[in-house]
DNA sequence: GTTAGTTAGTAAAGATTACTAACCAACCTC
DNA sequence: GAGGTTGGTTAGTAATCTTTACTAACTAAC
């Protein structure tokens, strides 16, 4: 090792035990808010090559069994390119050769190319929800491989990143192809660094967490915020349009947005914290942040279903869920008014949110914005279940690993 | 001319044709709602160098002052590389040397570089205004040199075309030196080509008017709705941040949203148009688009005018001020929520906005949304007035055409 | 005045990348 | 089997940025 590497080592022990400690780590210093845009980098002939390398993969990623030509014709390179570009992908055993073309047709038969998609895994973590650390291993594709789950009712801070690093190591253990990087959906707000800022039910202020997980296994590392990982789970697994918003409910209100196929981050890391925004004009319930009418007090799950238990007929739970709804839809007007959002998608608790309650949404919805202006508008579950968390995760190692979206 | 230009004319005189006769012209056919975002496109050496070269310009823009040495650190390319681009920009009189450093300091002094900010002019347009389109010509930062107007009170149709013509018929006839471009905000929703979709004040569907205006004058043309011109301008010439909401009142109330540095268009065009969302719970008044409460109805000028006419005191005229400052607040918490925005900007009539409408919004703003989560919000009006939509126009043509943003 | 050190800018050569042109391979149709 | 079509490779070229090495011009210090 280099002295370089030693002191990146020195580096990763400071924060580790200041983590431990419960002393600020020196990341701490950044301001939350985020820097002014510096400006676009520059380009040079590799940064080409690698965006271009980027997009025979995305190609190759959407539609199996393409061949060299296939793929010069759909990215716009030259064959000799593209044949250039390929022998490096199947060097780094990145893509493989399926053989010729079946069908026939006239002409030298095609030799189709696929992602290597079993060679690999990723590994994806949630660590949102309170009683458990979730986890899986996937293919690239995504496919499940194995899943484990680590304990973690009232654990926080140091103690909480160790759950996330026996979790990592059950799922490192068991992987049976190379990992090409973890992601993790932490609850709370994050920074583009990884670095947790603050994540309340965790204990956590200021954890580098990325740069823990990464230096400790050696792995390309993404951490972000739960809901932005879910937005992107949707976006490449579920079908989502490039303007799209997630909400996630659960124990409390969270959205990912998606705007223009870009994940938006806010001024300070805290796009989507939609849970504490008033809805309406008319009051509402006492909010433990000391407001009232939040949208939380009609929405997170333990209010829902206290207000359900209330209800003493099939009657007054459907009325609980029509609120609840229009709440939702109340809060979401503004929102999807003003970015001309194509789709809105649910994700929580099937059993509260599929029924009424998301057709009193949409229903609010229509009837507070949609004028000639606005085209349709889409609002549907998830159809990623309660994995949608960790395979956002994978999709960002995806992304930022094979440049795949 | 080739066979090709004389295709292109023929193109450009069946729309101008179809459009007088108030037939529907070609570009009809496409749908409003966005294309699915088509991969990426492949990068070839020239695009890296294009990069390159507006990387430089932009630097340039924003320091004047700079040598090629201190390029080459701001950009991050070599000294050779910042010299040739730089002799490409100086021989197309893009770049002009100043002369040298005049400071003492030891080596060999710097040969300092601006951009010839007066050796090309700009025309920027705004035909949001119901009384008269109105124009100008600048140089590339943006100072006025010259203005004119046009009224279309009533005028519509292909008759609002021609009076754009005429408009800028005037502002090229006054150009002192070359033009590289003209810049549009129009009323309505215009997609990504410059067609405005439909504008119903001045009766236009379907109407290509970037390709019409870049056909007609053989320079490039930008057109975008007016609200989010008035945003790109704020955000050059007003120092607005990456993540910015400028809200436009006037006969109605649209918005201009900027998103990580990007410029939202939702999908189907109609990001912004947050006019005819329905503020609140608690009733309001009938709007013309059917609904009751719309976000226009407490704040289109009209409006606003009408109900402080009907105040009898000062009290009255305040109370009817905070009002409308307060739905707008209501409207804009869950957008300033879920887009965790830093900057919201008024621009609209001054002495009605300026006071306690826009302190009422802030106040409104910070008790619904405001949490230890989010960082401070700043509410402001623009700081360029009238000229926002027109300055708005200039930035798209700097961006579009010189890589300036 | 002389020497050393620093900074700006340029020149020449090298590496990367993608392109064009030309080719062979392997299939179809006739 | 001839001719046409498609897939993929080889060879050479153009564009671009880099590295290395140079000259020019200045300050600082003796």
């Amino acid at each position: 090792m280099t002295t370089k590497g030693a002191q990146r080592g020195a580096v990763t022990e400071g924060a580790e035990k200041a983590v431990r400690a419960g002393r600020p780590v020196a990341s701490s210093a950044r301001p939350v808010r985020a820097a002014t845009a510096r400006p676009t980098s520059r380009l040079r002939p590799e940064h080409a090559r690698r965006h271009n390398r980027a997009l025979v993969m995305q190609a190759l990623y959407r539609a199996e069994g393409l061949s060299r030509a296939d793929l010069a014709r759909e990215v716009g390179l030259t064959r000799v390119t593209i044949s250039d570009l390929v022998a490096d992908l199947i060097a780094e055993d990145l893509v493989i050769e399926l053989g010729l073309r079946p069908d026939s047709r006239p002409g030298k038969p095609a030799t189709l190319l696929d992602l290597n998609r079993q060679g690999f895994s990723i590994v994806g973590l949630d660590l949102s929800n309170n009683s458990a650390f979730r986890g899986v291993l996937t293919d690239l594709d995504g496919t499940v491989k194995s899943r484990a789950e680590v304990p973690v009712r009232g654990v926080t801070g140091m103690e909480a990143v160790d759950a996330a690093y026996r979790l990592l190591d059950e799922l490192l253990a068991g992987a049976e192809a190379p990992v090409i990087g973890i992601g993790i959906g932490s609850p709370g707000l994050v920074d583009l660094d990884g670095t947790v800022v603050q994540a309340p039910n965790l204990g956590w202020h200021d954890v580098p967490l990325q740069q823990l997980v990464s230096e400790r296994y050696d792995l390309p590392t993404q951490v972000a915020n739960d809901a932005n990982m879910a937005a992107q789970g949707e976006r490449t697994f579920g079908g989502a349009s490039a303007d799209t918003m997630l909400i996630r409910i659960g124990r409390g209100v969270g959205s990912g947005l998606v705007i223009g196929g870009h994940l938006v981050h806010g001024s300070g890391f805290a796009a989507g914290e939609i849970g504490h925004v008033v809805v309406g004009t008319d009051g509402g319930a006492d909010c433990a942040c000391g407001k009232a009418g939040c949208l939380e007090t009609w929405l997170a799950s333990p209010r829902l279903e206290a207000n359900l238990a209330e209800a003493t007929d099939d009657a007054g739970r459907t009325a609980v869920l029509r609120e609840a709804g229009e709440r939702l839809g109340i809060a979401l007007g503004p929102v999807v008014g003003a970015l001309n959002l194509g789709e809105v998608i649910l994700a929580g608790p099937h059993d509260l949110l599929a029924g009424d309650l998301l057709e009193a949404t949409a229903e609010t919805l229509r009837s507070r914005t949609m004028g000639e202006l606005h085209g349709d508008l889409s609002l549907r579950m998830t159809a990623l279940g309660r994995d949608i968390v960790v395979l956002g995760a994978v999709v960002t190692v995806l992304t930022g690993q094979l440049g795949i979206s």
